[in-house]
DNA sequence: GTCTATAATTTGATAGAC
DNA sequence: GTCTATCAAATTATAGAC
């Protein structure tokens, strides 16, 4: 059932934002009442906090190791689940969203999420290689995450994949 | 007192999303009570209406006639103005923000976020005439408002000024 | 235009029964 | 673990005086 409210609340917060959804959302979503949820998680911030880390730990286990992918298939691999979640449910990064509300995020959260984007940009330079002429992964990122931003929002799919057919070409190997 | 209104909508909205503020936040902010402010614009989402209808309008002047830039001086142009906001008030573009938040917006506020990336993206094109090598606007765009995003949560402004170099050392002119 | 006062609803959260 | 019941606070919004 924790996992469940988890589902419910990242599917939301993927799409509205973290101020975009309430205990009672969640609670119909599972089928239960949202008093259920406070049991779960007492607060929405430590909620939230649960919903970052466990996105985190979830991306860090589907990156796998970046010394085993060429720098290509790298990036590949990272735009891929991206495009995925796009597509499938017009969802954006959750911690893409949660930084565009950063200004208003209970204080615990932005910590994951910074660790978040730790993450990806310390896998990509990995897989990258640092070479004079790569791309920094900061700027992969970024791309992708407002790639994300303007296809849902435009319902143009083609702007997301344009954006990581563009940067494919940009990688050396 | 209009103006002052939506002056204060803005620096929070760009800080923390439409969610992220009331009417009494705003009302504080400009010294008068939330029911004056319910006077100047009824509801919220008249608002954000006008808050994204204001944004659009002020880049629309801010940009100018793009067949008088350079592709490269276009792109810098462009790029001053999030930077700008970024650094000097850790804001992202209100109409970032707003996409990142798409799903759970007011219907009449959606419509302005699109004619936002519309103008940009049609301004940028024109600017760039289009070449077989020029990237595609949506690509710069998507590039920056990712960037904006990245720079505030890491609380680093080199990642949205790496994104902007690497950007026009891309465009040709 | 701004105020006081207040309505109506939503929201995060708690107490206690089962 | 889930429920009913409820609370306190916040939020959008309105009515009417000045």
């Amino acid at each position: 059932m924790k996992e469940a409210i988890l589902d419910a609340a990242e599917s939301r917060a993927r799409r509205g934002g973290y101020n975009g959804f309430s205990f009672r959302d969640l609670a119909k979503d599972v089928g239960i009442k949202s008093a259920s949820v406070h049991y779960h998680f007492p607060t929405k911030e430590q909620l939230a906090e649960a919903l970052a880390h466990r996105y985190v730990d979830r991306m860090a286990v589907y990156l796998g190791d970046p010394t085993k992918l060429q720098p290509r298939a790298a990036v590949k691999h990272l735009a891929d689940i991206f495009i995925k979640a796009n597509e499938a449910d017009d969802q954006m990064c959750l911690c893409g969203v949660f930084a565009a509300e950063s200004g208003n995020l209970p204080q615990r959260v932005l910590p994951e999420v910074v660790v978040f984007f730790d993450l990806i940009s310390k896998w990509l330079n990995t897989a990258l290689r640092p070479a004079e002429s790569a791309p920094k992964a900061a700027e992969i990122i970024a791309a992708f995450e407002g790639a994300m931003l303007m296809s849902r929002v435009m319902r143009d799919p083609a702007i997301l994949r344009s954006v990581v057919s563009a940067t494919l070409k940009r990688i050396n190997g």
